[in-house]
DNA sequence: GCCGTTTTCGGCCCGACTGTTTTCAGTCG
């Protein structure tokens, strides 16, 4: 994706630019490398456009860099750069402790150019004793280098580390030696993925509380740990920071250390065009603290409605706020159904009952068992014969567990477009999603096209994880979404996001990209057993965070409602 | 290098923690 490689290459410039001394044209680089992440539509198409200027922070200077590269693939200053510290920035700021200048001072004395060298550097004793660097720091260093070889990839998938994340809550609660706790951070704000976790506690035993946190079984080491903030390395692959917080600045802290970091400088540098200063401790006019006990309160002060954690990215919330024009995004209470599973009958884990059973006591009102078709060989899709079968038990066991739940199937969208199963049996499905699995081709029209002939085929509901991407393993398919999305509103055709973790598909940015465009969202958790199905939380999150209200979710529908919309 | 309801020049978020220092630089979030 080329919005990551102009990332990281104006990451590095960034780094240069601090190693050289350069403050402010590093500063300018870092924020262009943050906002070209944020975009969520490639930036060729911004270029094509010629909107580049539009990105928060590209000046002349930068546009002229981001054309070269799309041109011509690379960007002259970068390169002279490079060959001035032909260094692995990428990886070795993965090291903890080790920044921009350390790393310059390590290549500069000891040649130092990614993680191999630095080990045999530390190895040969040679870095303890340079300027700036003593014992500790090289010790702290091998440290940071044998957490990065253990850990690998520094992100992790929230929906998978949620589990984890409830029992360590849980653990600190039953030490009895917090008041309260409060996750902070990305995974306030839901984020697909968390890069490390934010804990925010209150304790009038604040030793005690912190011995009994880092010497829990989900810590493996513990990085820096003051009076006030502690780090530690979890089992889990990432790092945790807990803080301590006093009671009368809790709503500060917890808008401060719930981010994001571009959400939080845009609100300080309004703090400040209103005369006032925001931290972590309070919003304040000169000595005088206004706000800082709850959230709201701080936002209010500021004069902008109240934003939900799901929206603070930086992506205009703050104007909205200020104008009146925020959506009022759907709740998690508001998710009635879950229009995605499956069962043992195609790839699932549980049976029939097992999931229906769940998903009644998890609270949903009705759900759609949705297993594979005939197509999908590898997860032994059902054909005609089976699922009439199948729907005959839907139909008995959904009534003896006091649960609706409709007779739907996930179609396979075969190489020419068509469907896998006949229009008659497709005809007796209360629900129908489509979706591509097998035969993905390299060629873009070729894709757009079979799925464009599905929804146009006026006998399927919804269409299933659009994209098609698999978070870690495999990138989108190449398909133009916006037609795609055309002809779902066209035909009344729903575009789902799904919730498994892996997938998060569509994913939050393009949610919000087509919000607007009419399409109607369908919610599903893809369960393939009862544990999956809290997934349809995390479906929900990325409503949340595409700018959905509950009107364009047709799982904020009772029954009743929702079998109205089901034209077919 | 970018940016402007205070500016076309002079600012650019800010506090905790660590380690190396003897008053501070670098890193992190």
């Amino acid at each position: 994706m080329i919005n990551e490689e102009l990332a990281e290459i104006f990451g590095e410039m960034a780094d240069i630019e601090e190693i050289e001394g350069n403050r402010w044209e590093s500063l300018a680089y870092r924020k262009v490398s943050a906002n070209i992440t944020a975009l969520g539509e490639d930036i060729r198409e911004i270029y094509k456009r010629n909107e580049l200027r539009k990105i928060d922070g590209v000046g002349s200077a930068i546009e002229k860099k981001i054309q070269q590269y799309i041109q011509d693939g690379k960007i002259d200053t970068y390169e002279k750069l490079k060959q001035k510290y032909p260094v692995d920035f990428r990886n070795l700021r993965k090291i903890q402790g080790l920044g921009p200048k350390k790393i310059g001072a390590l290549f500069v004395n000891l040649g130092v150019t990614d993680i191999e060298s630095l080990k045999r550097a530390i190895d040969a004793h040679k870095v303890a004793g340079l300027p700036g660097f003593g014992e500790k720091t090289e010790a702290n260093l091998l440290k940071g280098i044998q957490v990065y070889s253990r850990s690998g990839a520094s992100r992790i998938l929230l929906g998978r580390a949620y589990g984890d994340i409830e029992s360590l809550r849980s653990y600190l609660e039953s030490t009895g030696l917090f008041d309260s706790l409060i996750i902070a951070g990305s995974a306030r704000r839901m984020r697909e993925s968390i890069g490390d976790l934010d804990i925010l506690a209150s304790s009038t035993r604040r030793k005690e509380a912190a011995d009994a946190f880092i010497n829990s079984e989900f810590v493996s080491g513990v990085v820096v740990s003051g009076e006030s903030k502690i780090t530690v390395n979890l089992k889990l692959g990432i790092t945790c920071d807990l803080r301590f917080i006093d009671a009368d600045s809790i709503g500060a802290a917890l808008q401060y250390f719930t981010g994001s970091k571009d959400h939080n400088v845009h609100l300080r540098d309004l703090a400040i065009f209103r005369g006032l200063k925001l931290n972590e401790y309070g919003l304040f006019r000169g000595e005088t603290r206004v706000a800082g006990s709850d959230e709201k309160g701080i936002y209010e002060s500021l004069g902008l409605a109240y934003i939900q954690p799901e929206l603070r990215e930086n992506t205009g919330e703050i104007e909205a706020a200020m104008n009146g024009s925020l959506p009022g995004i759907v709740d998690y209470g508001d998710i009635k159904s879950d229009l995605h599973m499956h069962t043992n009958d195609s790839d699932g884990r549980n049976s029939l009952v097992e999931m229906l059973d769940h998903a009644k006591k998890s609270g949903l009102e009705y759900i759609a068992m949705t297993n594979h078709s005939v197509g999908l060989k590898i997860a032994h899709g059902l054909d005609a014969e089976r699922f009439s079968e199948l729907n005959a038990r839907i139909d008995e066991e959904s009534a003896r567990i006091g649960i609706p739940a409709l007779k739907g199937v996930e179609l396979e969208i075969l190489r020419d477009g068509s469907l896998d199963l006949s229009p008659n049996t497709i005809d007796q499905m209360d629900y129908v999603l489509a979706a591509l699995h097998q035969y993905v081709s390299s060629n873009r029209e070729e894709n757009t096209g079979r799925i464009v002939k599905a929804i146009e085929s006026g006998r399927i509901n919804a269409l299933a994880h659009p994209t098609g991407r698999l978070i870690g393993n495999r990138e989108m398919y190449s398909i133009d979404l916006d037609a795609v999305v055309e002809k779902c509103i066209e035909n009344k055709v729903f575009i789902e996001i799904n919730g498994f973790p892996e997938r998060s598909d569509l994913p939050a940015d393009i949610v919000r990209r087509v919000h607007d465009s009419g399409v109607m969202f369908a919610l599903g958790s893809d369960a393939h057993s009862i544990s999956d199905l809290r997934f349809i939380r995390f479906a929900a999150a990325i409503a949340r965070r595409g700018w959905l209200t509950r009107e364009k979710i047709v799982n904020a529908l009772n029954l009743n409602d929702f079998r109205k919309l089901l034209t077919k």
